[in-house]
DNA sequence: GATAAGGGTTCCAGTTGCTGGAAGGTCAAG
DNA sequence: CTTGACCTTCCAGCAACTGGAACCCTTATC
């Protein structure tokens, strides 16, 4: 197979594909032509990176879930575990959005919106404090 | 004032602070030996502009707001559409982090985490299905 | 006057995860 | 034989910094 076939079934850029190989997430073999060669077996990792991504997991944790993925005498605790820490992160990054979402939301509500320079947004960005 | 007196009183690092002066976003002084001279302005406008950053605008954002600040003619409702603008963002990241998290917390759930290899999250990366 | 500590300066490189574009080789069809 | 669609590599850039090297300036102390 090559690349354009993998990125059709991946729904991954070729340039994406690509980069993964650079940076030795995935190795496909080389034709006498130098195109890269993908076989089925690469073909499931790109798309197993392809969800571990859409889950929003680093490359970093797909280069280890992919070898656990490879690994028949993993423990299912190890993959867990990444798991875990992920679902942390992204936790952590949902808490962070809301409290902005909050006094975003806060100070939208306070502004008229109009034709007027009086803004509410502005004043507490100048002064750290909403003039509500 | 040097930038080692802005950065304590905004909080802001002094390497951030020199980012935001070669970007643009902020043009303070210089001495005759060459050193960064701040006014009280320009710590207005740094602390401003590390408000919004704490409230995730971009730095687009910032130069947008910041050149409104200082437009005492200004409408507030240029303020409130940035504003909204960024809202919408904000929501869009946090529904797509809490999908993530649904599903991820949903394969968490239903693997063990013990010695044993059978493990349904890498099922599901590997299959595009939940093993459940 | 020498020196050392603690400022400041610039410039270059790296981070994350790609993405765009240029320049060029390959291949299959008409 | 040429055209067009592939493929290749390499270089640059995105956001928003951050780290480090190499060097200058200031102030205090000996």
């Amino acid at each position: 197979m090559n690349i354009s076939d993998v990125a059709r079934k991946t729904g991954l850029p070729p340039k994406t594909i690509r980069y993964y190989e650079e940076i030795g997430l995935i190795q496909p073999d080389r034709g006498a032509n130098g195109y890269r060669l993908f076989s089925e077996t690469h073909l499931h990792q790109l798309a197993f990176i392809g969800r571990a991504r859409a889950l929003g997991f680093s490359i970093e944790d797909c280069r280890t879930l992919l070898s656990l993925y490879g690994d028949k005498s993993r423990a299912s605790a190890d993959v867990k575990q990444v798991a875990l820490e992920h679902l942390d992160e992204i936790d952590a990054k949902i808490a962070q959005l809301q409290q902005m979402r909050t006094t975003l939301q806060h100070l939208i509500t306070s502004c008229a919106g109009d034709t007027r320079p009086d803004c509410p947004i502005l004043n507490d960005l100048a002064q750290g404090q909403a003039s509500s």
